[in-house]
DNA sequence: CTTGACCTTCCAGTAACTAGAAGGCTTATA
DNA sequence: TATAAGCCTTCTAGTTACTGGAAGGTCAAG
């Protein structure tokens, strides 16, 4: 298989492939005698659960911790567990402050006329002194 | 005033300040003669009014948007609430992936038993062939 | 006159890719 | 056989919003 069928395959892209082989995330790919990549089956589950565990949020580091506990057979589930349990911190860390973020913003547009007059809560929120 | 006081008095570093004044989202500082930059009190309010719009989770563009519109007296209060509301819609999609990934991973950590075992319902939702 | 705390500019790095340029390979078709 | 289409290759640069650090100038105090 040439990389576009396994981006095709996957859902990730042959930029993408092409930079997960350069950091290190997954292994150099064989090579045709004209230097076309070459990959197989394998490498296209591979390629899918880099995919989804991007797609939960992983970073590129914590996926390669990921794919070494998948490829471990000695592998114990709580390892992963709290892979899992610090990503899902982070997330609630991300939406809690979001969520401050939306909470002051619509506050402010609920008082906010919208309208053609200059007055705005929103940009006096913004330049108090205090 | 110098850099670092402005820095002190408004939470924004003095790197960021310089960065700020390179892509042009605050004017050019004046200069003593030996080339320090000099700030004023109007300085620090536009300072603050940056700070606390990139707090709200606004682009240094979209902050550009706010700080034009909240010098300008002829503004109508809807641009400035617009400009909210898509934030506010952007901001509402991320907790929206985000919860999305948050409630997956939540779902499969109730399923994994977390211990020394290497059987993990977490690492198998992330290699199937599905 | 030296020390220390400022300030200056400039370069590099961060995350995770994407875009695009310049050029080689393969296959189909005229 | 020529050539065009559609792959592939590498390399550089750009994205966001800064931070870190190096090398060196300035200023007040002791």
């Amino acid at each position: 298989m040439q990389i576009g069928t396994v981006a095709d395959k996957t859902g990730v892209s042959a930029k993408a492939i092409r930079y997960y082989e350069s950091i290190g995330l997954i292994a150099a790919a064989h090579r045709t005698h004209s230097g076309y990549r070459v990959y197989g089956d394998h490498d296209v589950q591979t390629l899918r659960f880099i995919q989804r565990a991007r797609g939960l949020g992983f970073s590129v580091g914590e996926v390669a911790d990921l794919l070494a506990l998948w490829r471990d057979s000695e592998r114990r589930s709580a390892q992963v567990k709290a892979l899992a349990a610090n990503h899902v911190a982070e997330i609630d860390r991300k939406i809690a402050g979001l969520r401050g973020m939306r909470d002051t913003l619509t506050y402010l547009m609920e008082r906010c006329h919208g309208d053609d007059r200059p007055e705005c809560p929103i940009l006096d929120a913004l330049g108090t002194d205090a």
